[in-house]
DNA sequence: AAGACGGGGTA
DNA sequence: TACCCAGTCTT
């Protein structure tokens, strides 16, 4: 751990922060809440997808109280889209915690912030740095590859070291985030733009031809082809949605009603059958447009298919609702329904 | 140690 | 279109 140049790349980094960080919301704020927010949502997710997220998540929940005392169906209408919303259930249950065992402040201690629901390793590790300034590492994804290729090392314990080694002796709220900012913005996965990096003649895979990525530990990934009729239901201006289990993909999130089927074929009798056992009337469907959407390891192909009742009648049990259609914005949906009311959208445009 | 959990990005 | 990305919790 002696010649790898720490106080050096230091100064590099944090010069080059200063010039080309980027101007996000969470960056203009010390609030620990907010930055806990904005991390939680920066999990497997894009800064730009977070953005529109991060805004009305704080305006509509200003503070740990205010989340601890909201119902979980409002939580996961503003989470509605951005997937993962078992992220928006344990922010939910921290801020519980928070207002039960720590008077409503984020604690200050490592070991206090990994009993939250949802704060893991890395978590922990940005809020102590960026919200309070404390000298420990966040690695992340982006940190574990530059890290990786700077000094070409793979195995999580060095790294880990070597994280703990930089940030020990610098201003650990700007590096860290420094560190995130060149992986996010130069160091990237697959064609990292070496000529704008301020580590190029530090870093030791930049002699090699083509950058290594030192960080792809886990791969292997198998999709399995799934068909996910589903059905609009329209009756009197309003639409048929059923409520997802608690356990199940997608948790507690609304849906349009619909069956997952392995097989292709058969898919309009299926939806027929499910709306059967309903009992609601309806006429003879139309196919409205097919969905393609990914949700972890499946691949689903979804044909929208377009049912007019002809009589309202009770919703079928308590986690179905009929749903007037400016209604429905106001549920949580998932990115597939979304999608699928969009293809209704753009149907009524056309038959109007 | 391995799998589940969304959605959007890039080539 | 095909492939890639990657924190936390559970099993």
């Amino acid at each position: 751990m002696s010649a790898k140049n720490f106080p050096v790349i230091r100064r590099k980094l944090l010069g080059w922060y200063k010039k080309n960080k980027r101007d996000l919301p969470w960056r203009r704020t010390r609030d620990p809440y907010a930055i806990w927010i904005a991390e939680t949502m920066l999990q497997q997710t894009q800064v730009k997808t977070v953005l529109p997220y991060y805004e009305r998540f704080l305006n509509t929940f200003p503070s740990v109280e205010s989340l601890a005392r909201a119902r979980l169906e409002r939580v996961l209408r503003l989470w509605s889209g951005l997937g993962y919303y078992r992220r928006a259930e344990n922010l939910k249950t921290a801020a519980r915690q928070v207002v039960r065992d720590h008077g409503g402040k984020l604690p200050r201690e490592y070991s206090q912030l990994r009993t939250l629901a949802g704060i893991g390793d890395y978590t922990a590790g940005a809020i102590l740095s960026i919200a309070f300034g404390k000298n420990y590492p966040a690695i992340d994804g982006n940190v574990r590859r530059v890290l990786g290729r700077l000094y070409a090392i793979a195995d999580d314990p060095a790294l880990r070291d070597v994280a703990i080694e930089l940030v020990r002796r610098t201003q650990p709220r700007e590096f860290n985030q420094a560190l995130m900012e060149l992986g996010a913005t130069v160091c990237t996965p697959r064609a990292p733009n070496c000529a704008a990096c301020p580590l190029k003649s530090e870093c030791l895979s930049r002699s090699a031809a083509r950058p290594t990525n030192h960080s792809d530990g886990v791969r292997a990934k198998y999709f399995t082809e799934v068909t996910w009729p589903l059905a609009i239901v329209r009756c009197g201006g309003k639409i048929l949605l059923h409520r997802r289990a608690a356990a199940a993909l997608l948790a507690r999130l609304w849906e349009l009603p619909g069956v997952e089927m392995t097989r292709r074929d058969g898919e309009a009798s299926a939806l027929r059958r499910q709306l059967r056992d309903l009992r609601v009337n309806f006429a003879k469907p139309r196919r409205i447009g097919d969905i393609r959407h990914s949700i972890t390891h499946r691949r689903i192909r979804a044909p929208v298919y377009l049912f007019d009742c002809t009589a309202l009648i009770a919703a079928p049990g308590p986690r179905w609702r009929w749903v007037p259609r400016r209604r429905v914005a106001h549920y949580p949906v998932s990115s597939m329904t979304k999608k699928a009311l969009a293809v209704l959208a753009a149907h009524e445009t056309r038959s109007a």
